[in-house]
DNA sequence: AATTAGCGTTAGTGTGACTAACGATAGGAG
DNA sequence: CTCCTATCGTTAGTCACACTAACGCTAATT
């Protein structure tokens, strides 16, 4: 008979990934408050530096952010002078947010904040062996979500 | 010069490391609320299922659920009789929180419904790959929390 | 006997994921 | 050209989990 339930704990690979997940965010989440922003704001950044000027739409579609929660993110971010927030004339239904050069110094920034936290968190690990864990996570969630 | 803040946010160790478990912890709650659960009610039945009798004090450390939230979930718990709380007569400060029959037998349902899920999340790996992660994540888990 | 420490509890915060519904605008079908 | 439908931004919720502060009770320490 297995020892259902017990040890099961400590080795559910769900939880593991769980609370890896949770240490990290915490990190990361504490670090780039230390910088007045979240990682909503460093996902619209990166996005925007990527992409240039887009609209809502498309920076909910890449970051994976909800269209309804990034409102407030775009507002926090403009509120920040690092983002400006226009109607697009082309189309009327759209906003089309548009990186400053604040908001690209800003993203300069945290990329360093998060380099650093990434450094911190995976020291456990050999460069070969985070390497390995971001290829195995990629692999999770390059199959289509339910 | 670095593609800065542009294909970064793709590979963004710790960011995948979010996103992964996102995922599988949507499915995990999802599944389990199929079973009038949540993560926090199979933490703790898992846990005393491999203790015996504790105090909340003792679930708390064991499952890294705050004592506060502890409470509501005991409560959630008896009120399904899967535990039943009663004061310990040896210290009066605590509460002694035991499994019921029925609680072993919701712990054996969940523990199914948790492997089921375990193997749809990471479909996408080897057997050997699975280990991989685990074996990565528990090196990370390892190391002592800031 | 007085202080300190542990325990359960209440209340509250913040972040992120996620849904429902609405007004405005654009695009396509008849 | 008009009706229908889809898209876009927005508001207002819900839920799960992580985490803090403070309080009253009880046990252990000195």
């Amino acid at each position: 008979m297995e020892n259902i339930g017990a040890e099961r704990l400590r080795t559910l690979r769900t939880r593991l990934l769980s609370m890896a997940a949770t240490r990290s965010d915490r990190r990361v989440t504490e670090e780039l408050a230390r910088a007045d922003a979240r990682k909503w704001h460093y996902a619209v950044l990166a996005t925007l530096a990527e992409l240039g000027p887009a609209s809502q739409a498309q920076l909910s579609e890449r970051t994976g952010i909800y269209r309804s929660d990034l409102v407030a993110v775009i507002t926090e971010l403009t509120e920040r002078d690092q983002v400006t927030r226009a109607p697009d004339p082309a189309d009327r239904r759209r906003n089309l947010i548009e990186l400053t050069a604040a908001g690209r110094r800003q993203l300069r920034r945290l990329d360093q904040i998060l380099a650093a936290v990434d450094d911190e968190i995976f020291a456990p690990l050999s460069a070969e062996q985070r390497e390995q864990l971001s290829a195995l996570l990629t692999l999770m969630l390059d199959a289509p979500a339910p």
